[in-house]
DNA sequence: CACTTCCCCTGCAAGC
DNA sequence: TGCTTGCAGGGGAAGT
């Protein structure tokens, strides 16, 4: 599930795949609820311009063309960028679901190459595909369940939901926190979602952060205090930027674009580990339903 | 306006 | 073994 650290991670690993090269052709799967932008425009769009920069907003991939236009991505909770070059024996297992769908339908085998050799293969989940003009290596955004967004804004044009983020988690300080919480009731977990106010921050990092701080997820925001806010904060940074370094969570679907797993999953304290022993003081981890979510916490370090 | 619930989607794991 | 059921959750729409 792309957080922060996981968007981060693909940007900073698609970004030399992308920036500086001009697209040649674009090719998408039929319409879905995807592509906010519908793909014939998109193909006109992006065809023949050139990558001028990618950035990150919250869980927004932004890529900015030569034409001021801009490609907007949401990897949603599925959602992979990454390259047909990618050379990683989680890729290659794609690769083979793809071919065996190939087989099923009586197209021709892509891959009966030597591994070594194969390169990576769309499937049906591959929504989006950019070729470029240097014949070099294509790339693909794939999203199994499909909650990813793809949006293409014209030069000048602004975007509702880029504009309704809030302040970049890892810009947030205890400052911010304070003052986002006050009078508010809903529970502290709960406004650490809410991209309006903290702009990146899902439900593993809130958790991370919660047990960091001693706050329990459940409480009011409002009754938060302001020093809570600044350990909140400071564990909120420290744990997005060390899932950084590790190259994020490979929990469930996410892996970076070259087919690698993040290695934070090994680090978390809480999130997921329902019955297991908190790391400070042995109690067992409990789960509660937050909002259809779940929200694991350390019932005896967090008040 | 603040807050909660529902729903989009598919793969996987647990249970029978 | 194979089926059904439940769960994962970002985030917007709809409901309270």
């Amino acid at each position: 599930m792309p957080e922060l650290p996981e968007v981060e991670t693909t940007r900073r690993r698609i970004a030399p795949l992308l920036v500086g090269r001009t697209v040649a052709e674009v090719r998408t799967t039929r319409p879905s609820y995807l592509f906010l932008t519908p793909p014939a425009r998109l193909r006109r769009a992006l065809a023949g311009r050139r990558v001028e920069r990618l950035e990150r907003r919250g869980k927004y991939l932004i890529g900015g063309l030569d034409d001021g236009s801009r490609l907007v991505l949401h990897l949603g909770m599925t959602g992979q960028l990454f390259s047909s070059a990618a050379t990683s024996p989680r890729l290659w297992r794609v690769a083979d679901r793809a071919a065996s769908a190939d087989a099923r339908t009586g197209g021709a085998a892509a891959l009966s190459s030597p591994r070594a050799q194969r390169v990576f293969a769309p499937d049906q989940h591959t929504h989006l595909r950019l070729s470029f003009r240097d014949a070099g290596p294509e790339v693909w955004l794939r999203d199994a369940r499909k909650f990813g967004k793809v949006l293409w804004l014209a030069p000048g044009e602004e975007s509702e939901r880029l504009a309704r983020l809030g302040v970049d988690a890892l810009a947030a300080t205890g400052a911010t926190l304070y003052a986002a919480t006050r009078g508010r009731s809903v529970a502290i977990k709960s406004l650490l979602l809410d991209q309006a106010v903290i702009a990146g921050v899902g439900n593993i990092y809130a958790d991370e952060a919660l047990y960091g701080a001693g706050v329990r997820p459940t409480r009011r925001a409002g009754r938060v205090s302001r020093e809570e806010c600044e350990r909140l904060a400071t564990a909120l940074r420290g744990v997005l930027e060390r899932s950084i370094e590790t190259g994020g969570s490979s929990i469930s679907d996410y892996i970076a674009p070259d087919g690698s797993d993040g290695a934070y999953q090994d680090e978390r304290r809480v999130y997921a580990r329902e019955g297991e022993p908190c790391s400070r003081c042995g109690t067992r981890i409990w789960r509660v339903v937050l909002g259809q979510r779940s929200a694991y916490y350390c019932p005896k370090c967090q008040r």
